[in-house]
DNA sequence: ACTATGTCATACATTCCCGTACGACTTGTG
DNA sequence: CACAAGTCGTACGGGAATGTATGACATAGT
């Protein structure tokens, strides 16, 4: 149900987008959805609060067409972030989380730090325009996978109890945002983020008190 | 020089705010100024990206007045950086960075954070305004003493060496910063936030090696 | 108390962006 | 091949924000 002239009566609403998603589009449509959505990750990165023009010219696209695919820009960067969430799920969701907490966190940790970098801008890009239950709704499957490992961690001794979860998370998320903003700004091989990342959260979180000695 | 309405010829440049501040302005006008700067501040924080309309309003100030004192938003924003930035020079300037270099560190982020929590956000807002020239121009002199600190940490051993400065001077802004939005959040006590600081950056930052015993 | 200095309200021009409408054109698909 | 499905250019209307212009009004400072 792309271009809106097909539509005679706008009144009605659509159905939920993630349901019925290609139904009977042309080949050349779906494409071109495709290639718009990847278009809203990169212009998102480039520029926070890119226009819908801009994207639009990203994709190699007419503002129209955009359009056609997408009612509003609310609608398109909803449905970007819901595309690259479930892109990100299913790269998530081969990580094991078995077997030592630490070893755990440091594989979850990057496989996210990836998708943090891909598409960090674009969730920034959500929270100024989508109500934050929403986003808090569709990060819950990931932020849920990472805080039951950080639990897990904790009964388990691996990971320091004096500290709430809740800070753990978000002591995460920001050095893993943090890494992607030096790698954007050219300070920081994307490669070697990880390894950045978990040499700074690893000692943070593990639980070992470090008596420093008086002289 | 205020209203501009007193200036006949408007196509020569002001001589650079920061040098003769308050040189013969009414103390009505240097109060207002006083206002609208604070006003920016805490607008910025409600709204990362509040009109001058806005801002005025929350100075209890017409617009038309806001404009007499700061001919542009972009001159506004950067005037109000730069006054919080002094202000908070003159709070780091009194923070001894003798003796046991964690303990400084220690001290430094307590102070830093209060700084941070009052105008991160009005430094966000720069971001998208200012060139970064200009932003990374007026943090030098706060970065340096952070900078300068964290080295010597690391030359007398108290700091681990095996990760350049650079990347644990991000880190600090970025729990810091993380902090900060966590209370805004509500979701985290504004006094407790430095001690959750540091015992995230502490351990992250000490030269100590924990070996994991395996099994 | 008088006057330069500020303040404020209103109105206006400009710019930018969003979303809509139309119509001609191109291309996939049966 | 023919028709439906999709694309694109252009143009318009609405809204919001920036900055400008003007003049009436208030007030600080001498």
């Amino acid at each position: 149900m792309p271009t809106n002239r097909a539509r005679p009566t706008r009144g009605t609403r659509r159905a939920p987008a993630t349901a019925t998603r290609a139904a009977n589009q042309r080949a050349d449509a779906q494409r071109n959805r495709a290639k718009i959505l990847a278009a809203t990750v990169t212009a998102i990165r480039g520029n926070l609060d890119a226009s819908v023009a801009d994207i639009a010219a990203e994709a190699g696209v007419g503002r129209m067409t955009l359009y056609g695919h997408f009612q509003t820009r609310a609608e398109l960067i909803e449905e970007a972030l819901v595309d690259s969430l479930e892109r990100g799920e299913e790269v998530l969701k081969e990580v094991s989380l078995d077997g030592e907490a630490a070893a755990a966190f440091q594989r979850l940790v990057s496989s996210s730090w990836v998708l943090v970098d891909q598409s960090g801008a674009l969730l920034a890009a959500a929270q100024k325009e989508l109500p934050a239950a929403r986003i808090r709704e569709l990060h819950e499957k990931a932020e849920a996978r990472m805080r039951t490992l950080l639990l897990r961690g904790q009964r388990e001794g691996a990971f320091r109890t004096d500290l709430p979860v809740t800070w753990l998370l978000t002591t995460t998320h920001v050095v893993m945002n943090g890494a992607a903003e030096e790698v954007r700004a050219g300070r920081l091989d994307p490669g070697d983020a990880p390894w950045y990342i978990d040499a700074v959260l690893l000692p943070a979180f593990t639980q070992i008190i470090v008596t420093t000695e008086d002289t």
